[in-house]
DNA sequence: GGAGAACTGTCAACTACTTGACACAACGGG
DNA sequence: CCCGTTGTGTCAAGTAGTTGACAGTTCTCC
């Protein structure tokens, strides 16, 4: 199936609000991009000269040290867009971007990006809502980090990405993730969320397997949060 | 020494750099509150429902849970502005702000400044700045708690407080804070604190007085910083 | 100028997370 | 179909931060 440019456009959440006259000069700007899995997209440190929005497939955004760690700060999914920090302000990427799965982009480049923005009210408050939105995000995982125990923040991140990017079938979410992955997410040891998951899968409320989660008793993990630090 | 509407918000770095015009505006529609020491400007979970500047003072930003338990977030001095996350999106404050000083502040109404920007392209992307700005300071601290130890993530607030607010004297530079308030800053017990500040005096590297902390040798906190964790 | 509040400095007991190691299971590409 | 890779489950030893307690000091405000 080919989509047009602009149908294409209008699927991004960032996008599907504008008027047609904004989305049409976008789409007359925007590249198509594919990326095999395993792909690196950006590098943490390269020139943030383009937006990026995926169209389909999936994207892990990481950070990681000189010295060679990794956190995980967030999953893309169709739809989502990316790389805005770096594309607005003009400095380089904060993070880097790996496809997950074989993935379709579409890449907007800085100086049309801004050109539109400063003609387009619109899409300036579109993208401010979108900044807003991240920035509750991240001060989310500060204040959790500040608050809440280790198994309160993974109790809390299977719910997020339970809502996120779970698949829901009679209530019960399965996710797929493995669970060092899950550790890269939350900057904690293999061997602690495996502890903590296996206590909870001993009380029922979730069940395990190779690089799935299963969620079948949401409410006992919300009651997780509730015990503060 | 009254200041005009309009040289008050030229002071502020969010709008030193619009036309003119624009200034004026928002100079119409902005008003002025005095608050006493101590007092609270607005709480977490309240209606955002405006953008305050700093014209005078100095202000705290903290988040609580709901046990009661606080991290510190930011500490804004005159030509700071704050509170636009909530004034954009239009959803509850997520933290509050409390004078640490008497303080002269300006506001501007939500609708007012949402007006603006609709129609100011200049205005827009200046708070585009301001917010990228502010992520990658949350980003920042984000990547600093997982990649950093205890004592790395003391020593780099440290230089980051003395970059912002401490007063430096030939390459001496003195900060005002508590080590209570610091640990709050950085969820860490107090004690914790006092042992890494003790090491560190005992290094010659800094020197320490009641609410007082004077760093004489800020290559030494730099080197903490390189061991990773 | 005196009383209480705020802040520093230090101890000891406790708790939680890390690190490293290893066995075993399942998946997937040649 | 087999072998390397990736992921799970578990243990034991070591380490770093928490909690609570308390004495001594310096502010501040009444």
């Amino acid at each position: 199936m080919t989509l047009t440019a602009r149908a294409v456009l209008k699927a991004n959440r960032l996008f599907r609000d504008l008027p047609d006259a904004t989305v049409d000069k976008l789409a007359s700007l925007a590249i198509r991009r594919s990326v095999k899995r395993g792909a690196r997209i950006f590098a943490q440190g390269d020139p943030g000269d383009s937006l990026l929005g995926l169209i389909a497939g999936q994207v892990r955004i990481t950070a990681t040290t000189p010295g060679g760690k990794e956190v995980f700060l967030n999953i893309m999914e169709p739809g989502d867009s990316f790389g805005e920090i770096a594309v607005l302000d003009g400095n380089a990427r904060t993070a880097s971007a790996d496809a997950l799965l074989d993935s379709e982009l579409f890449v907007v480049r800085r100086r049309d990006l801004l050109a539109l923005i400063e003609r387009d009210g619109k899409l300036a408050i579109q993208l401010l809502a979108l900044l807003c939105q991240r920035l509750r995000w991240t001060s989310e995982l500060i204040e959790e980090a500040a608050f809440l125990t280790v198994p309160g923040r993974l109790a809390r991140r299977l719910l997020k990405l339970a809502e996120e990017h779970g698949k829901t079938v009679d209530g019960v979410v399965t996710l797929h993730i493995s669970q060092a992955d899950l550790a890269g997410f939350m900057s904690v040891s293999r061997q602690i969320v495996n502890q903590n998951l296996q206590e909870w899968r001993r009380r029922g409320w979730i069940d395990l397997g190779r690089s799935r989660i299963i969620l079948r008793d949401v409410a006992g993990l919300r009651r997780v949060l509730e015990q503060p630090k």
